[in-house]
DNA sequence: CTGTGCATGTAAGGAGTTACATGATTGC
DNA sequence: GCAATCATGTAACTCCTTACATGCACAG
């Protein structure tokens, strides 16, 4: 059946499930505004990469058409596509999410450097989070309207909110983290807020 | 000054700043203790390139002796080391964490197969959950009597504090998406609890 | 007429994985 | 005696990234 497709496939097969025909382009950028926050962000080039692999084992089709003077060419589930989709969704254990969190990783050794950078380690990650929240929240606007049971963005809704408290969670653990940090030793005192 | 050595370079630089000699094994063994949680779980293959890279950059001091009849080597971080840690510590911003959620790319397609089995992933994602944090509670408690403002785990014990949070948090996003997964469409009825 | 966005790719390389291979030590 | 754990590595391969390359369309 399934010819061994990286997930990153998986998840261009799933954009492809909600009804359009996209450009490796729209892709990437559907990929930006959405799965970038619970999988990875893929380069242009592998997107490429991607579909080429997909059209090869006939699980999108390429619709190659000439637009004023360029050649451009969109992509479409098949109904093999579907099916490989299923089977993946279906048949593999969905396996504990990895996470690669610098700023946990950092905080983990923040031994081996002085507060002042760790702090200002956690400033800086907060003003990430607001940045994500902004462009999460946003997408989750766009979804109003078609977001309830049985509807075509129930599912998508479902996983921006719970990215987004996700996101909320960060920023209070951050903050708790940067609180914890100004608290000192034993000996130490309590520096004023 | 630092010559281009991958994050999990330094994962494991800073993972021997907590002051023992290790070998290759333990190292592989205290990653999937905690570094896994936030970083990732290296293969012992990949555990060993990185020490011999280390080695080979005099960021690590090898120390081969002989235990019985086998050939055990342990390793130390050089004060160039700890030097090259601080100097990507403070000098390379942290980034955005990055997040291989494949239960939530499951569930943003969700639409693309039958209810029962999201719901059976959902159901699977709960179960590991609860291991997680059975795990990564016990990591928590051995780092009791040290974890106060000051002392040798003061930071661990923060970061850990944050992973059982956050899992926590994950365990009520996954038990939300499976009721709202039981609501059904404006024209059905609530199924009976 | 220049920069930004749209659109598509190739090539090289790195990080990390699985599979394979080997052997000592310890506990049952 | 056998399995699990300790301990160390090599080889092949894949995913993915960065850098490079090209060219049209359109707005200011």
């Amino acid at each position: 059946m399934s010819q061994d497709i990286p997930v990153t496939g998986y998840a261009i097969l799933g954009l492809l499930t909600f009804g359009d025909e996209l450009t490796g382009y729209e892709i990437k950028q559907r990929a930006d505004m959405t799965l970038r926050f619970y999988w990875v962000s893929p380069a242009m080039s592998q997107v490429y990469t991607e579909l080429r692999r997909l059209t090869d084992l006939g699980l999108v089709a390429a619709d190659a058409r000439t637009e004023g003077s360029r050649e451009v060419t969109s992509y479409a589930i098949t109904a093999a596509g579907q099916a490989a989709l299923r089977g993946w969704m279906d048949g593999t254990p969905a396996g504990f999410p990895v996470l690669k969190h610098t700023v946990l990783l950092r905080l983990l050794i923040a031994h081996a450097t002085e507060p002042a950078h760790t702090r200002q380690m956690l400033h800086d990650y907060l003003g990430e989070l607001d940045r994500a929240i902004d462009d999460l929240a946003q997408v989750r606007e766009s979804l109003r309207g078609a977001d309830r049971p049985g509807e075509a963005f129930r599912f998508p809704s479902l996983v921006a909110d719970w990215g987004l408290d996700y996101f909320a969670a960060e920023t209070q653990h951050a903050k708790r983290a940067l609180a914890g940090l100004d608290e000192t030793g034993p000996e130490g005192t309590v520096p004023p807020a």
